[in-house]
DNA sequence: CCCGTAGATGTTGACGTCAACATGTTACCG
DNA sequence: CGGTAACATGTTGACGTCAACATCTACGGG
């Protein structure tokens, strides 16, 4: 990709009009400036229109910094990421960006350059230099026990934890999880082998936890976990295991790129997908319909976890409450060539 | 994913000390505690001690808004994109944000909500609401032909335009996509053939323009370019029509996405990549390394890019000139499994 | 014909910070 | 020992906006 600049000259450092240039060249004070910009109702039609007119003439924007000043508010959310590499953050980080945008509020991306508890410190103390109202946190909760979450701005943490005592958007992974694991145990497999996501993730955990319980409400039993940390390679080391492993016939890996590493592994050992394994994933990743095979996968709705959360923190900054109601937003198993019946059904 | 709310009571709307509050407690004027606060080093050592100790008791921040008020800058930079999807687009997004925040300038992420030109235009229009001195526009760039940039901010395209007469800082797209084609072609492929990106994009067509170049340059024929728009989906499509030419033996997809459809395509019709077909994308994501089979790449730095362009911005952000000495970022080919040798060199 | 009222508009000051300028203090020079 | 540079610190006002309050106008009822 290229970079290039404007042409042009600009009169950088010359601030833009203000309110009173406005209400000079309208012929009112700068106060009924003030309601025409915020849309207040009680300023005369005629006035108003005039109003408009001037700032359309001199191309007035409110001064962002001024209002805030003024206000103590910014209208502007702070989202911490860690990565942009793990498909389920790129896309939790879109959604909250699209739904803060539509409900006028800006976004402040915050990176964390490395995951250490200390970086994680700085960051967060950093926050009160950010001008924002509140935070979304969209790192995996573990690393947070340790750390000591801003204390004076609403803040949500997608990905709960056990500290934290009422989450209120999920994905439903309990059934997303379920979803995957009784789908492969329909299709006839004896049991199901699991590529867990890193054990300091709520999601992973729970996605886990709802494998293992499913499998066990039919009495079956639950092989050894294999750890991943949602990376490709993770899932390929995991894979390597598995394929050494006769036994398993069927593999549900917490989320689409340990998949895609687990087929990788199985591919070079001579095991056929779905032929000798059946593997499912948890996302549906662009890229998953075109895996080979097609991978099966639990679909999640990225775009209401955003919503709900972004709704979320912004009813705290307006109230001071938080909103108790937890929310649970379903999922959906997506069928495709990676999963079939075991090739011999004793 | 879960989100959650810190439990306890928050005295939301009383605003933090300020800098008079520290001034009192350390026995100075508020004029010093601004001084500390900005690092300058006309402070007595003793004196900025005291300050430094009043403002951690009184857990004291800096307002920005204040402080961008009186300054007239925000220290902020807005990031403009169009989806979170392509694996570029993320990518550099993530640099960027690294970059901006090592530089102390936060980031602003300005979704555009769907790529019509009257959605962009509106956005542009609202980046003078935004509290930031400065813009990355990460969309290609065939959109904004139609479209005024914003004109009073300092502005960075990335992915050029005819329309911009300077390139700043670019992957260097020409050596990257001669790294492709060459690799197949000293394998001993006859020719190669082209999944492209979109027209629109300017880095699309000049990795098309050096692909045609490399051939051209050693007298080649230069099949007919199949037309994709970065997308799995569209990769995918082309590979169908790849797969079905018996002729085609070396294909270079402009971006990994593409190239995964295309291996997908060709499975489907049961050509063996590498033994039949080989295969080459452009980005080098993760998950390249475990396709199937493994896809030889070309890897960009995007870091390197991100890092250029954040400071090309800067500078012009803080001096009002152009950074007109344009910046190449080297590529490198990865070598995988997906490229071989045809199987009968004649 | 006066007063009350509602709605439109104006005036004032403060949000927190920092640049510019003013003042105070020390120390070194001839 | 007066003069002055070099440095430390203080004072003042303005950045652009909006809440609170003040004022003005028009109109209807008594």
């Amino acid at each position: 990709m290229a970079a290039e600049l404007k042409p042009g000259t600009r009169d950088r450092g010359r601030r833009g009009p203000s309110m009173l240039d406005v209400a000079r060249l309208a012929g009112v004070s700068g106060q009924t400036v003030s309601r025409v910009s915020n849309g207040h109702d009680n300023v005369d039609a005629a006035t108003r229109e005039r109003v408009l007119a001037a700032m359309r003439e001199l191309g007035y924007r409110p001064n962002r910094a001024a209002r805030a000043l003024r206000t103590g508010q910014f209208r502007s959310i702070a989202v911490i990421v860690f990565e942009l590499s793990s498909f389920g953050t790129t896309r939790s980080l879109d959604a909250i960006a699209t739904a803060a945008t539509a409900r006028g509020y800006a976004v402040n991306l915050i990176p964390v350059l490395s995951a250490t508890e200390e970086r994680l410190s700085e960051t967060f103390a950093g926050l009160d230099h950010q001008a924002v109202d509140g935070a979304v946190i969209l790192i995996e909760a573990h690393l947070l026990d340790e750390v000591r979450l801003p204390e004076t701005l609403p803040t949500v943490v997608v990905d709960s934890s056990a500290l934290f005592d009422y989450p209120i958007v999920d994905t439903d992974q309990a059934q997303g999880a379920r979803q995957a694991t009784e789908h492969l145990l329909d299709l006839g497999h004896r049991t199901v082998w699991h590529v867990s996501g890193p054990t300091e993730s709520y999601s992973a955990i729970r996605r886990r936890a709802s494998w293992e319980e499913t499998l066990t409400e039919r009495g079956l039993e639950v092989p050894p976990v294999l750890a991943g940390d949602w990376s490709v390679d993770s899932g390929y080391t995991a894979g390597l295991e598995l394929a050494r492993n006769d036994e398993v016939t069927a593999v549900f890996a917490a989320n689409d790129q340990m998949a895609l590493g687990v087929l990788h592994a199985l591919h070079e050992h001579g095991r056929e997908v779905p032929g000798d394994v059946s593997v499912v994933g948890f996302d549906d990743m662009d890229e998953s319909a075109h895996f080979w095979p097609p991978l099966t996968t639990v679909r999640q709705s990225f775009v209401e976890v955003g919503e709900a959360t972004v709704d979320a923190l912004i009813h705290e900054i307006q109230s001071g409450e938080h909103h108790r109601e937890p929310v649970r937003i379903g999922t959906q198993l997506v069928v495709r060539d990676s999963t079939a019946a075991p090739r011999s059904t004793p």
